[in-house]
DNA sequence: ATAATGACGTGAT
DNA sequence: AATCACGCCATTA
């Protein structure tokens, strides 16, 4: 079934971000610079950042993505559930 | 239209 | 190696 898409009224530039992390494989992580790139917005890392905060959608895996620094990141519901699914998908450590 | 905000990045300290 | 200050951008108030 196809979810109706037009609930949240996400704009252009969000979606593209969505998009294209929900390619990022399980056991895989990509950075937001990464992102940001793959989107041609190679200067809107930042921006990244702030459309994954708005995103809810279970459907993508914001949690793979992560810092350029080598550091977590942000996560909604904590930096440390975010560790904590990704060592459980065996992205890190 | 302008200013503030934030799950970032990088170079300098 | 850890922090800080400043820069970048789309979104929101």
């Amino acid at each position: 079934m196809q979810k109706p898409f037009f609930k949240k009224r996400t704009t252009s530039f969000q979606r593209k971000v969505y998009e294209e992390v929900k390619k990022i494989p399980s056991g895989q992580t990509r950075t937001y610079k990464e992102i940001a790139d793959l989107i041609l917005h190679p200067y809107a890392f930042r921006a990244v950042g702030s459309a994954l905060n708005k995103n809810t959608d279970s459907e993508v895996p914001c949690h793979r993505v992560v810092r350029s620094d080598g550091k977590i990141g942000g996560y909604r519901g904590g930096s440390g559930e975010k560790e904590r699914i990704l060592r459980k998908e065996g992205a890190i450590r």
